[in-house]
DNA sequence: ATGAAAGCGCTAACAC
DNA sequence: GTGTTAGCGCTTTCAT
């Protein structure tokens, strides 16, 4: 039976509300008194209940976080940037994940929307309207997503997709295949967006394949489809899909830089890790942890700033992007 | 404003009792009263508070999960087993990252503790005294290291650790290296002694490295250790280390299988990825993380049965283990 | 089957 | 600087 404010109270011969302030605003108990209570709190074992306090204060000091998927690369530092900045402003992160599946996601929202101050919405495959909605409930910062009303902080993944389109046009490229991502995925529309226009600019073609799930599976399933495109490179809506791909294509004896060229977007670990290593445009994934745990943090105060965070990302040049054969 | 259960009496004109048993004990209420407080409630989107009805039942349906590493692979399929598990009886899994801190871990563990009805601790990194000491503030299941009178689920990296030796020998190698992991991992102990009880079985030689931190760049940086020892073969403390290894040998020139062999533990998404494939102890992450899950729960009714599950394990052999050179 | 009242652990006015 | 009191949103006796 863990000690409550009310054992440490009688044992150090003060009330409730001294220990409490003890706790809560030190500054307002004298200094003896407070030591006292403090020494008797820790011969107790005594830690305040923080779901209590919430109860009143309307603060928890923890923030949900929730991604389609934690096996994905992408996440993983995104949410330990979250974490660790939370930490160091007092607060706590919960994370939880959707497998991809808009209905989780939404029922995990309203599980945490009484447990914490405000969630972080990665990559939400939900509707803008259903995001609006439970933006009702619980404070929401959306991150790789712009949703009107919302604070949001995207990364420029359409800049990514040009850079890496006018970069397979430098290597002599006239024809790029698009491997899309996920129905539901903004980036995904703004990556085809993008490709096609810096595509246009150039005069070169453009073959949109998708869409797909975003794994390494889905990726070597589609090395068939990459090559009757007759694309002498691919554009892949991720990195796992684009390592999945070039896994296909080896499969079907095709060699990647060589024969076809393959650019990833996320610069994950993977890229660094396979064989060619991996073109890539990269995402500042950290970063955009950070951004939003200060956005929904400083939003408490002024909750009528629906700031709009981009940022930038950069083409990572690396071996499976090569000049076009012949 | 949310609305509360005072709202949703009011508007209905029944009492909060009413209301309250309709959600948490709908038999004990009239089916027409019990439709009409449901149909007031959907219309105001009221949602019952967990944490205030937690603050009296003395249960809130979480279930913390506290891993060293989420950017590590071993985690993920435990992590997403657990919570699909957990979700299936209406619990939810909040996760947290320690950064392989052991005081980052044991301040997690208190954060959580009013918050959940038990943490699920991998692989933590704190002594044995430190755990029981925070089991008395909230029920701990313990996954990957037993902990003396705590329930707890381990994988049998012993076998495998063994089965890596025998198939190491049986294909003519004599002297293996192993490729040590953290300090106070209680996995690397268990590896070390049952690899040194395989080796001497066998007749050959074991040599001894590290501890290290179990990351890929760590396996990299020992190499050059490794070749200096002179075996032939080596088991690397999980798979993480053991692809930087192949990397780091491979910068030196040496190839995998043909110069030396290289064994992994885990087998992780990522050791079908790599070229080539890697052989590796496979442990089941996921069915440890559902029995965790399992354990936790059930002991809310029988405190004092402190269980100890064994997961088997089974070593995959795949293209980075070799014949013996020579 | 429903209402009335007490209280979970804590904080926040307001007194003194 | 400390005590008093009320109450956060909910469940749970105990009456009726």
């Amino acid at each position: 039976m863990p000690a409550t404010i009310r054992d440490v109270a009688r044992v150090s011969g003060v009330h409730v509300s001294t220990v409490s302030r003890t706790f809560s605003a030190p500054h307002l108990v004298n200094p003896s008194t407070r030591a006292r209570v403090l020494e008797f709190a820790e011969q107790l074992g005594y830690r305040p209940n923080r779901a209590a306090r919430a109860l009143i204060t309307g603060r928890t000091h923890n923030i949900g976080l929730i991604v389609a998927d934690i096996a994905n690369p992408f996440f993983p530092p995104l949410i330990k940037a979250a974490e660790s900045h939370a930490r160091g402003r007092d607060y706590h992160v919960f994370v939880a994940d959707t497998n991809e599946d808009p209905g989780v996601e939404e029922e995990l929202v309203l599980a945490l929307a009484k447990q914490v101050d405000g969630v972080l919405l990665c990559s939400p495959r939900m509707s803008n309207a259903q995001i609006e909605k439970l933006s009702r409930d619980v404070p929401l910062v959306v991150v790789n997503r712009p949703v009107p009303g919302l604070p949001a902080v995207i990364m420029d993944v359409a800049q990514g997709a040009r850079l890496a389109v006018e970069h397979l046009t430098m290597l002599g490229h006239r024809h790029i295949a698009l491997l899309g991502g996920p129905r539901g995925s903004w980036n995904n529309r703004e990556i085809r967006r993008s490709a096609t226009l810096a595509a246009r600019a150039a005069g070169n073609e453009l073959t949109v394949l998708g869409p797909n799930p975003p794994t390494e599976e889905s990726g070597a399933a589609q090395a068939d489809s990459v090559l009757r495109t007759g694309a002498t490179a691919v554009l892949a809506y991720n990195d796992l899909m684009a390592v999945g791909l070039i896994d296909g294509l080896n499969r079907l004896g095709i060699t990647v830089p060589d024969q076809i060229s393959v650019v990833g977007i996320d610069d994950t670990a993977l890229s660094r890790r396979t064989r060619p290593t991996l073109t890539t445009v990269a995402t500042p994934t950290a970063a955009a942890g950070r951004a939003a745990v200060d956005m929904l943090l400083q939003h408490g105060d002024d909750r009528r700033t629906t700031a709009l965070v981009t940022l930038q990302t950069e083409l990572i040049i690396r071996d499976s992007s090569g000049p076009c054969p012949k």
